[in-house]
DNA sequence: GCTGGACTTCACTGATCTGTGAACTTAGTG
DNA sequence: CACTAAGTTCACAGATCAGTGAAGTCCAGC
């Protein structure tokens, strides 16, 4: 619903940013190279988003989109309520890339609390903290706020360890964490 | 051991330098703000650091040197194994600040592997891992090594939610998360 | 009194950065 | 045919980027 009404070229622009932006950062690439890579001239790229952080938060927003469908698509496939509250778990195996969470990345490098990529990180870490939450009340949990913001930290931690400490079992691992958490808070609080 | 042979323009650098990459980024702060904000000409900058690279480098240094020291700190003063495992999460409430991991932050900008810091960073996040496989092994836990990337995760979890996902309590959740898997692997695989 | 180290001053280089102005082409649509 | 949207070409602005060269100042220690 977001990228359809982008003409061809604008389309082109946003995928190459996104892939630049990801892999080398956000300062390090400038619209001179993106407009290249593009096959695009510098004016277009202006003329479509008007500025390098629009076409930052583009980026971002685009792959955020992505990210919640990816998810919403494991949920609806998981079974019982508890893979239902690990179903971001198994997206990350095929989500994440050697260059750890974008919206960490873009974190790091906006520290302009104005910036209008800040928003969407925003949006998204506390997206999928409502998640956990919902499904852990669903699941039956006590506590289902607490133990939410626990798989945040699994999930964060995941990336993070996955790629910068470069961790190859660190989703498993996590993953592993986060569903003894949800049996012993499902098994009682005496446990 | 490192800072001492530091001429003191060299000292006033690196502090500055420290501060201004960890708030604003690495790629956003050049050497003339450095070298302005130090009081400092950009001739003596690069008379004892040769490069900006170099300086990265210098700065991840010292912060790694110091995060350590205060681990080291904590390990000491814990008594029983179990905290002497969870020290870690017990710096990290006086460590960090609102802009986050300063290697995740730098790993974010330095896509080159190449790049001197990158194997800071590397050191860093292995030397922690080594720290809680060997504080598990003492607590007589099996498997420590798994349990101690677990514990990782939920280290690393903890500051990108304290920070990027302006979760106050993650640090404290990511604690007690920890504080019951150490408890769960003492008390015997069964439960 | 001389030497060497720390640091300054200042003028550069060449590249790269984001962003703009104006005129032109091209293709599709009424 | 006329209009419009998409994109091109190209020259340009003004700033900032990392990094250098050469000469000079200041001061402590031998």
């Amino acid at each position: 619903m977001t990228g359809d009404t982008l003409t061809p070229g604008a389309r082109r622009i946003l995928e190459v940013a996104s892939e630049l932006f990801y892999a080398r950062g956000i300062h390090a690439v400038g619209v001179d190279t993106i407009a290249a890579a593009s096959g695009v001239t510098k004016r277009t790229l202006y003329d479509r988003f008007g500025s390098k952080d629009a076409l930052v938060a583009a980026y971002l927003r685009a792959r955020d989109e992505r990210w919640r469908d990816r998810v919403s698509d494991a949920l609806e496939a998981a079974g019982d309520p508890v893979s239902r509250v690990l179903a971001p778990f198994d997206v990350l195996g095929s989500w994440v890339a050697d260059r750890g969470c974008a919206f960490v990345n873009a974190f790091a490098e906006l520290d302009d609390p104005g910036h209008p990529g800040r928003a969407l990180i925003d949006d998204e870490k506390r997206w999928l903290r409502a998640l956990f939450a919902t499904e852990l009340e669903r699941a039956g949990v006590d506590d289902p706020d607490g133990l939410a913001l626990q798989l945040l930290v699994l999930h964060e931690g995941a990336l993070v360890a996955q790629a910068v400490a470069a961790e190859p079992g660190a989703i498993r691992s996590a993953r592993a964490a986060a569903a003894q958490l949800v049996a012993a808070a499902r098994g009682g609080p005496g446990v």
